[in-house]
DNA sequence: GCAGTTTACTTGACTAGACAAGTCTATGCA
DNA sequence: TGCATAGACTTGTCTAGTCAAGTAAACTGC
């Protein structure tokens, strides 16, 4: 795995990068930003407080606070009322890593995507299931299996259980021309999702469905989503180690 | 992989969840969410203007300016000077996971962290190394070779490059007592990273270094890291398929 | 010495105004 | 018709103050 290569080296040498005018709350944000990564503040320490900078910067309280305020939910302070703003101990901030919709990651490489639905019915729920999805056991539930292509290659199969509540016309859909977690969007334009990110052997039918040697090893996503505590969907993404992998950035 | 079962199915039934008195922001910021929640707002939908939701709560311009900011940092609207607030598209908001350091995962286990020094030298760097560590080529850079038990068994192969000029006594470090992660967190306490997350069969060598079989899946992750446009390291992680899965939170 | 109270300092939240800048529409002129 | 301009509306940002609430240290009375 290879990134691109160092930003700065790519800029002419002795060109300093463009310093755009920045707005007061973010010079007061950009000196403490920096201040933390010189280690001027390490982990725990105290940092000055609002009237402290409010007469360092000649602001107003609200343009120290919003810059306090947002470095704060950036994860990089912890502030405490009646204490004062501490330097985060950044090995405990649990960092976050954006990952991009397939549908779009396959278009963005101007490849075409396919989908194939394999299928698509109503079943009743397994207990264990049941109560994944918040419903009683027995309950019916709707479920899909698609396989989708990047071109003519096989990059994910989809299982999926849908609760009929939250989306009661699921299986009406054409898959082959919106994907399930764009039409789930439409109906439940709002959630949230746990992850399970793991590396495994296919089933023989998931091996059989992508095409690939039973003893590949894959990618394999389970996916929780919720909607305001109400459950929507249960999803497990089987994908090619070889052709698939998840990318992206990483902040404290 | 199971996830816990959905939580106001833990409540007693016929009681409601606990409604904390909100602050009038939070309160806006509430309507708001609920109201993209129940598709109000379809993606792409002019909301309602800062002057309307003043007059609608009764509240200032700055109360209504901070709701929504934050609904803009949390990526659930998209506001443009001049035109208005937009209910944003989900579905090509690239969604954060979040996940958690290996020693406190350990610890958090209650089980014991274990680290197996094999390698920690100094080397030359290659030219693609050192253009992704951002020295010239040839240039000395730092290498250690780690394994990570938890109790007895072997959870990762840490096998890592560090750019010596950040990280000078890197080589002089205790790594049975200190992870490289928390070291270099101390040298440089802000960082961001670029990740890349697959699945894969190790190498003949991590094969042994784990005691896994050479064909067993592993979750492999590549981790550039870099402080403030300076890259620090480079780091290759393997962890066994059956003994590690990435857990996580997933936000639009 | 010790328990309770006061005081100083901190962050949390809000108000009522101000000016700047971006976008669109309607108007008026050539 | 076509173009320039003037409003009207939007968000972006800031000021100078207010009150509330939490913390810790200093002070008081016993």
């Amino acid at each position: 795995m290879v990134f691109p290569g160092h930003p700065t080296r790519s800029r002419p040498p002795g060109t300093a990068p463009p310093a755009p005018i920045l707005a007061p709350y973010a010079r007061v944000k950009e000196f403490l930003k920096q201040g933390l990564s010189v280690g001027r503040w390490p982990p725990g320490a105290l940092m000055p407080s609002e009237s402290e900078l409010v007469a360092q910067f000649g602001v107003s309280r609200m343009t120290v606070t919003r810059a306090l305020r947002e470095l704060q939910t950036e994860g990089l302070v912890d502030r405490v009322q009646g204490l004062g703003t501490y330097a985060a101990h950044l090995a405990r901030v649990s960092s976050s890593l954006t990952i991009r919709d397939l549908h779009e990651e396959i278009t963005a490489r101007g490849h075409q995507h396919v989908a194939k639905v394999h299928l698509a019915r109503q079943e009743s729920a397994s207990a264990e299931l049941a109560q994944q999805l918040g419903l009683p056991a027995g309950a019916p539930v709707f479920h899909t299996l698609i396989v989708h292509y990047e071109n003519t290659l096989a990059l994910q199969c989809e299982d999926r259980f849908v609760n009929p509540e939250c989306a009661p016309d699921y299986l009406q859909t054409d898959f082959t021309q919106i994907t399930p977690t764009h039409y789930l969007l439409q109906v439940a334009p709002l959630w949230e999702a746990q992850y399970a990110i793991e590396a495994g052997t296919p089933s023989v039918q998931e091996a059989r469905l992508l095409g690939i040697p039973a003893r590949e090893p894959c990618l394999i996503i389970v996916r929780r989503t919720v909607n305001r505590d109400v459950p929507i969907t249960l999803a497990r993404l089987v994908h090619p180690g070889s052709r698939y992998r998840v990318q992206g950035q990483f902040k404290p």
